[in-house]
DNA sequence: AGGAATCTTGCAATCGTTTGCAATCGACTC
DNA sequence: GAGTCGATTGCAAACGATTGCAAGATTCCT
C-alpha cells in the first residue's frame, strides 16, 4: 500500500511535464518570479524556498530556457567565432593552425562560462558577413580568426562596434584591437636563419595576398634588401594540401635551381615542400634549405625535423578572450603583438 | 539650401535608432507585424510595401533579433555540436581527426543555414553534459562527436530526445542513431595487411578505452586468431603528441624486438611512432611494419608515406547533417556505417 | 452599381524569463 | 499593543518577433 502510494506520486510527477519556469512554480507553490530568483541563486529567496524548488527542478530535469532568458536580459553567453575566407574557400577552415587556434579558444571560452559559435563566411559572396552576425542578436561579442582581405570591412565594423577582437596582423593606427605574432619580424628571422645556413636565393612559398602572409614575405624582403641579396622570390600558392603540391611541383620545374632558400608561409607548406622537394631528388638542407612558421605538431615529425618561426597559438587564444571580455566590461584595450620565436631543427 | 536639406534628412535618418522591428514599422508607416512578414518573406505583403520597408531595413543596417525570433518560432536556427572528452582531456580537441570533422560539419550545416554552436565538455566533471546542452532552448537539434566513454548516457538520452545523432561506433541493437565507419572491419583490414607485408607479432598502438578504439582492436585481434598468431598486444597510449612520444619509447623499450607489425589507432600516432622507430634505428618496413587509421593529409607526408584505413570524414560530415535534418523534420532514421578502405603505402 | 472574392494590413496574444515596485508577514522595539 | 524594520514574495511590465483572426481596401464580375 505504502509502495503502491509512493509509485503513484512517482508517476504523477514524471506525469507533469514541466517546461517552463511557470510549471515549476505552479509546483512549488509559489510564483514565477521567485522560481526565476531561486535558480539564479540570488539572495533575496528564502533558503528553504530555494532548497525546495531546486529539488524540483532536478526531478524534473528542468532547465531555464536560455533564448527567453537571453532576451530578457539582453545577454546571450555566447560568442561568436567568425573566420572569413579568401577566395580560396574550402581549405581554410581545416587549416591545421586555425582549428588549433579554435580548440584553444574552445576552452578558453568554455573557462569563462561562455558558448561558442562558429561561423564560416566567404566575404566575396556575403560582403554583410560582420554585420550580419553582429547584428543577428545572438552574440555577445565576436572573435575574428584572420583578417583575410577583409582588413577595411573590420576597420569599419570597429568603428561602432566595441566587442570584437581579431586575430591577425597588427597595422600602425588601426582601429580595430588584434591579437597576433608579429609577422614582419617573423619574416626577417626566417630570412636571416636561411642565410646563416648558406642560402643566397631566396623564395617565398604561399599567397601573397592575405595580410599576414604579405607581412612575413616583407620581412624576408627586408633582410634580402640589407643584406644585398637579390629580392625574395615569390612563388604563389593556394593553401590547400591538394592544389599546393602541383603548383609547388610548377614552381619548381620554373625556378628549378635558382632557389636555395625558401621561407613557406606556413607549416604545412613547408611539409608539402619538403616532400616535393625529395621526389625532385634534392637534399634538404644542403641543396636547399627550408624553414615554415607556426611550429605546428607536423614540423616535429617531418623528415628531417622543419625549423621553424614559432607563434604560441595557446597563449594567443589566450589573449583573445582575455581581451575580448575585458571589453565587454567596457575596458578599453590596446592590440596585443607577441613576438614569434626561431625554432631551429634540421632543415635550415 | 536644397543640399542642407538633404543633409538634413540624412542625418535625420542616421539618428533615428532602429533597434527593432517596431522602430522600422514607425519610419515605414505600418504596423510591425508588417513589418516582420515583410521581412521574412511571405507573400502576404504588398510588394511596394516590402520594397520600402527592404529599402529602409538595409538603409539602418538592421536585422531581425535572432532571440525574440527563435523564442516565438520556437526553433533557434542552430546545431550544438558536442566533443565529449575522456580522462585525456586536453588534447582531443585539438586531434586532427576531430577538427577536420568539425570544419567539415561546419561547412555541411552552413550550406543547410544553420549555425554552429560548440561545446566541448569533460563528462566526469559534469555527468549532466548532454542533457544541459539539449536544455538549453538554444539548439535545434545536437550532434555528439565520439562516444568517448559515454555510451550508455547516450542511449539514455536519445530515448527520449530525437534531434540527436552520434559519430562513432555501432553496436547491435543501439538506440541512438549513429554515422561512422565499421571500426572492426577497419581493423581487420589493417592486420590483414600487416601480416600480408609479413609481420606475425602484431601490437596496437592506443588507448582501448574509447569504443571506436576497442573495435578496431578487436577486429585486428579477430585476424590474429584466425590466422593462429599470438594475441596483438596492446600498447596503451594516451593521444596528446607530447606524452603519446615518450609512452611509445617506453614501449618499444620493454617490448623491443617482440613486435614486427603496428596497427596504430590514428594517423597521429602513427606519424609519432615512425619518428621514435626511426630515432630507434629501426627499418620501416623492412624491420616493422605500421599501418594508421583516418588517412590524415598528414598520412601522405610521412617518410616513408604511411599505409593507413580511410575514413571518409567528408561523406561522414555530410551524413551526419544529412540525418539530423531528416529527424528534425520527423523522418524516423538508421544509422550508417561507412566502410574503411585500406590505403596501400609503404609502411605495410 | 452592388456584392462577392481576393489582397493587405492591423490587432493583440504569445514565446519564457527577468526584475522594479509594492505588498505581506513576522519579529522586534519602546 | 502600535509602529518599524527586514526579509520574502507576488504582480505585471518588459525583451523583440511572429501569427491567427478579423477588418479594411481592392478588384472583379454580372
Amino acid at each position: 500500500m505504502a509502495g503502491s502510494d509512493k509509485n503513484d506520486s512517482k508517476d504523477m510527477i514524471a506525469r507533469t511535464v514541466v517546461r517552463n519556469i511557470t510549471d515549476l512554480a505552479r509546483l512549488a507553490g509559489v510564483s514565477p518570479g521567485t522560481v526565476s530568483r531561486a535558480l539564479a541563486g540570488k539572495t533575496l529567496v528564502n533558503a528553504r524556498t530555494r532548497e525546495k524548488i531546486e529539488a524540483l527542478a532536478r526531478e524534473h530535469g528542468f532547465r531555464p530556457n536560455q533564448m527567453a532568458s537571453g532576451l530578457r536580459r539582453q545577454k546571450t553567453g555566447v560568442i561568436g567565432v567568425v573566420i572569413p575566407l579568401g577566395h580560396d574557400t574550402r581549405q581554410q577552415i581545416s587549416d591545421s593552425f586555425f582549428m588549433t587556434l579554435l580548440g584553444h579558444l574552445a576552452d578558453e571560452l568554455t573557462l569563462h562560462g561562455y558558448d561558442l559559435m562558429l561561423r564560416r563566411v566567404v566575404p566575396d559572396e556575403d560582403a554583410d558577413w560582420l554585420d550580419r552576425f553582429i547584428g543577428s542578436g545572438m552574440i555577445d561579442g565576436v572573435i575574428v580568426i584572420g583578417q583575410s582581405d577583409q582588413f577595411e570591412r573590420i576597420e569599419d565594423v570597429a568603428e561602432g562596434y566595441r566587442a570584437m577582437v581579431v586575430w591577425g596582423n597588427h597595422q600602425e593606427g588601426q582601429r580595430h584591437c588584434v591579437v597576433g605574432t608579429d609577422n614582419r619580424l617573423g619574416g626577417r628571422l626566417a630570412a636571416e636563419r636561411l642565410i646563416a645556413a648558406g642560402a643566397t636565393r631566396l623564395a617565398f612559398l604561399g599567397d601573397t595576398g592575405p595580410i599576414e602572409f604579405a607581412a612575413r614575405f616583407a620581412g624576408a624582403q627586408d633582410v634580402a634588401a640589407r643584406m644585398g641579396l637579390a629580392p625574395v622570390l615569390p612563388l604563389v600558392t593556394h593553401l590547400s594540401p591538394d592544389r599546393a603540391s602541383e603548383e609547388i611541383a610548377g614552381h619548381f620545374e620554373r625556378h628549378g635551381r635558382g632557389i636555395d632558400g625558401i621561407f613557406a608561409a606556413t607549416d604545412t607548406l613547408a611539409a608539402l615542400c619538403l616532400t616535393e622537394l625529395r621526389a625532385c631528388g634534392l637534399r634538404v638542407p644542403e641543396d636547399v634549405r627550408i624553414i615554415g612558421f607556426d611550429d605546428l605538431p607536423v614540423a616535429r615529425h617531418t623528415v628531417p625535423p622543419l625549423t621553424t618561426v614559432r607563434q604560441d597559438i595557446a597563449a594567443g587564444a589566450h589573449s583573445l578572450v582575455d581581451l575580448l571580455l575585458r571589453r565587454l566590461a567596457g575596458e578599453q584595450t590596446e592590440s596585443l603583438v607577441m613576438p614569434p620565436e626561431l625554432v631551429t631543427r634540421q632543415t635550415a
